[in-house]
DNA sequence: TAACATTACGTTAGCCGTAACGATA
DNA sequence: TATCGTTACGGCTAACGTAATGTTA
């Protein structure tokens, strides 16, 4: 057995060509590195070098062991990859969310049965999710609809209204109910990070301009202090959170109402019974 | 990276199950390993054991780990297994022989042009040299016909003929001439490392009692003081090597004649040059 | 009480860097 | 003369083993 060490202050020597240059990448000195290199034939008991009076060569053996080298050393970094990327995964739940507001209701929830862990979320349109779970990416998702496939376990977990927030001045306050397409053309606020809904909406009003803000405090601070419409959903509405100035009219699509749906992978279902015990089909809403 | 003797250790523990008996297979003291575990644990920067009061185990990820450690640890291994056995390959010079009077020939020559290369010789029937070449078990072969194929390169380097060896109170011994089966049903003494002769003979006298012998002081031994009939052939008999008191007899069979030929790849041609132009037609006789 | 892990402590082997040396182009 | 490798030397770190401590079955 031969210590790492010895390997890469090897292998750099072999990259470098002299003592000296390798001794500098390797930021030590070149007596160091004569006696490691000394070491390293003792230990193997062949001869790496050709010692000439005033220069280092590699023997055929000593060429032939360089890639060999690289070979083990590779695989003790694949080591450390391999160990410290396992640990992490078993220390944090990616989940993947296909809208804002499931997040939102189930973050507390997850904080408390996985405590220590850390929590990564993921917020896009679902249709990556079933590939996402299979492959481990995921953990968890919560989507817009059942996944097809026998390999998951899926359980409803509430759904989700959506509701045009308006000035009383505008001309769309006047009526009960909304469409999509009343609003195509106009302006509209929208915050950028709410997973499928984007691609919805954009698809409904594909000449609308929506004014994308990633920042949540710049969206409220717009929402307050302008007349542009933007959305609001039935969780909001539920919690009492309605923008001052402005009322919240039903939109009448059928895809502005959805349900949630939380997955796992039938064969991770026990690790998570707990969670999919404290939720029922109206924790959203 | 982490160094070797680290793995070892670890993986010395999760065999022993604690440090105590990990401690005693590696002749070491128990504090030391404590130590390294710590230290592997921190280059890591991951947890691998959970410490009881009074006992030490693995966490999941140290159980994961165990398997990896083993194969940087086996590729370690393998390393200097491979660099050991190519440096000596580039240092030793295996020849097979079919028949001893080859080698007693050429390993002079050899000798002389190979200095400081160890010379590995085999003797046996050659119906295997062609495919020991091939696979560079052979870098030569002396066989005692042309092999096939293109990937050869061959010179004749000499013949040898077989005498038969009486006293001459022996039946045979008035005979000019005699043939192998004329031996069949006898007890008849031989060395047993003699290559293809051995087979030859034993199929032309399938009757006779081979009384073998592997050391070579015996068969002298046995010549000089029994009346049992032996082979001699005219290499010794060129060098004057006659057994005192027996008579030698021309055998007739047309198997008894042979001629031998130096064989290498022709890909290592030129590295074995020297050697066949030492060589001609009669080296061997 | 026996087995085990950790901590404390004094010792030392081994590694490091500087400096000196020898050789080469 | 500048570059390179080896050797010598002194200093110091880091690893070791013994012994002591604390815990458990």
């Amino acid at each position: 057995m031969i210590e790492t060490n010895l390997l890469a202050q090897f292998v750099a020597f072999a990259k470098a060509g002299t003592l000296t240059r390798a001794a500098q990448d390797l930021h030590t000195s070149q007596p160091a590195l004569t006696r490691s290199m000394k070491k390293l034939e003792e230990e193997l008991e062949v001869p790496l070098f050709v010692r000439h009076k005033n220069h280092l060569e590699l023997t055929q053996t000593g060429r032939y062991a360089v890639y060999y080298a690289q070979r083990v050393l590779q695989e003790n970094q694949d080591f450390c990859d391999r160990i410290r990327s396992y640990d992490r995964s078993l220390h944090t739940l990616s989940i993947g969310y296909c809208a804002p507001v499931p997040q939102m209701v189930l973050t507390p929830l997850l904080n408390g049965i996985f405590q220590g862990m850390t929590l990564s979320a993921d917020m896009k349109d679902d249709v990556s999710f079933p590939e996402g779970l299979r492959r481990q990416t995921y953990q968890l998702a919560v989507m817009h609809a059942r996944p097809d496939g026998d390999e998951f376990f899926v359980k409803k977990c509430g759904s989700e209204k959506l509701y045009l927030s308006v000035r009383a001045s505008d001309p769309l306050a006047f009526y009960p109910e909304v469409r999509l397409q009343d609003l195509d053309g106009r302006a509209i606020l929208l915050f950028s990070h709410i997973g499928f809904w984007m691609k919805m909406t954009r698809e409904k009003t594909p000449h609308a301009r929506y004014l994308l803000q990633v920042q949540r405090d710049a969206f409220h601070e717009l929402t307050e202090h302008s007349d542009y419409p933007c959305f609001s959903s039935s969780y909001f509405l539920g919690q009492g959170q309605k923008i001052p100035g402005r009322i919240n009219i039903s939109l009448a699509d059928p895809e502005c109402q959805t349900d949630y749906y939380l997955v796992c992978l039938k064969s991770e279902q026990k690790r998570y019974e707990k969670l999919f015990q404290q939720i029922d089909d109206r924790t959203i809403y």
